[in-house]
DNA sequence: TTGTTTAAATTAAACGTTTGTTTAATTTGT
DNA sequence: ACAAATTAAACAAACGTTTAATTTAAACAA
């Protein structure tokens, strides 16, 4: 059996797997999805799936496994840069946006694993990645309060709740704003996440921010 | 078979299956959640779903249709108040909370479904219903912008977005939340909900739709 | 209060599929 | 020639649903 964790050298028979794991576990999630639909579409022999991730659960480690690098670099040099702190608030806004929706569907399947007790030891990596960001955020608010620039009767804890729930109860029903909002079919979501959800939930932070009781 | 939306009588055994089946729905999916294990938690025989419900599809299909009335009365009722704008945010604000709080278990199905092809048509009903309530809350935001309350520069149709997004990215990793900030183990998550969340959540909104740029 | 009738409720067992995984044989590339 | 890759076939277990038989409960007549 392949231990993807330890190597990095995927193949591309593997690879295929990954992303056909990925968006069929997203669209009809773990137990939604069989084997047998995961090694059609990736056009590999059944087999091949525990011959080279070893069994089911563990393909979706793998998955996250490899879905997981190079967040806590960005935020840090967006907050690094030599720029006012609203300023900062937009990039960093605009950075945590691009981030989860380009991963979306790897969320999707963390939210709906997390509050599931049945494979709970999967994701206990994205949790140590978690609090890390939110350590990073947390000095960077902390700074912002001591040169005054923020308000003090502000909930550290909840702003990352407030810009990722505002991207993913967007995300969770997109189908909804096509259809309540007369969306032309050809409005592409990514323009729209790109340019009105990031300006809205910037906004928002920076309201949040800058307001005093 | 029993026509669950037609009659509303349901009798102990049938609620107990809808209780247990709320349950394991939301812990462990449509999928993940074998007939089976709903018919022993209910203490009823297994043929027991299919003569009730007539199938398991149908028995979800009860299920939303069972915990879905009156929140858009309660909506309209808090803003006909007597009290200001803000105020009234404050309150529409803490009956949203409320709401998707004490019914979390069966937005948490809706979201998984509503990202999904396989069972589309179960969840209809509910799209009627969200559009109302968002029309209800577009008009009174319009209301506060033309008496000149709220700011102009506001999407309004992300801002239920933010404000029921928040309280699930919230609920989507509160076992997160209890390690990530070291909460004693008797933290009642429906106090933290009721006050400090419910408070962000006002905040934010307030914020925003009397911030300037 | 009785016994009888009738439909609803309940049950155990069986149905045919589909599930994830393994086996053992074969093909491929070096 | 030899190890890695790939395959078809088989495995037991679990799935949702149906069947056919039995028990329960209520209605009714005597």
């Amino acid at each position: 059996m392949f231990n993807f964790a330890s190597h990095m050298g995927i193949n591309e028979k593997q690879l295929k797997i990954l992303q056909v794991t990925e968006r069929l576990f997203s669209e009809h999630g773990f137990d939604g999805t069989s084997v047998r639909t995961i090694a059609k579409q990736a056009q590999v022999n059944i087999a091949m799936i525990s011959y080279y991730f070893g069994s089911k659960e563990k393909l979706l480690e793998s998955l996250l496994y490899y879905r997981s690098q190079g967040f806590k670099a960005q935020l840090k040099e967006v907050l690094a840069k030599d720029i006012s702190y609203l300023q900062k608030i937009d990039e960093m806004v605009a950075v945590m946006i691009e981030r989860v929706h380009k991963n979306r569907r790897i969320y999707k399947i963390l939210h709906f694993e997390s509050t599931t007790n049945t494979r709970r030891s999967i994701i206990n990596d994205h949790l140590i990645r978690k609090k890390e960001t939110y350590k990073i955020i947390e000095s960077f608010i902390n700074d912002g309060q001591k040169v005054g620039v923020f308000s003090k009767d502000v909930n550290i804890k909840l702003i990352s709740s407030t810009i990722l729930g505002t991207y993913f109860n967007f995300y969770y029903n997109h189908n909804y704003f096509k259809i309540i909002h007369g969306w032309d079919p050809d409005t592409s979501i990514d323009h729209f996440v790109k340019n009105e959800l990031t300006q809205h939930i910037q906004i928002t932070i920076k309201a949040l921010l800058t307001y005093e009781n």
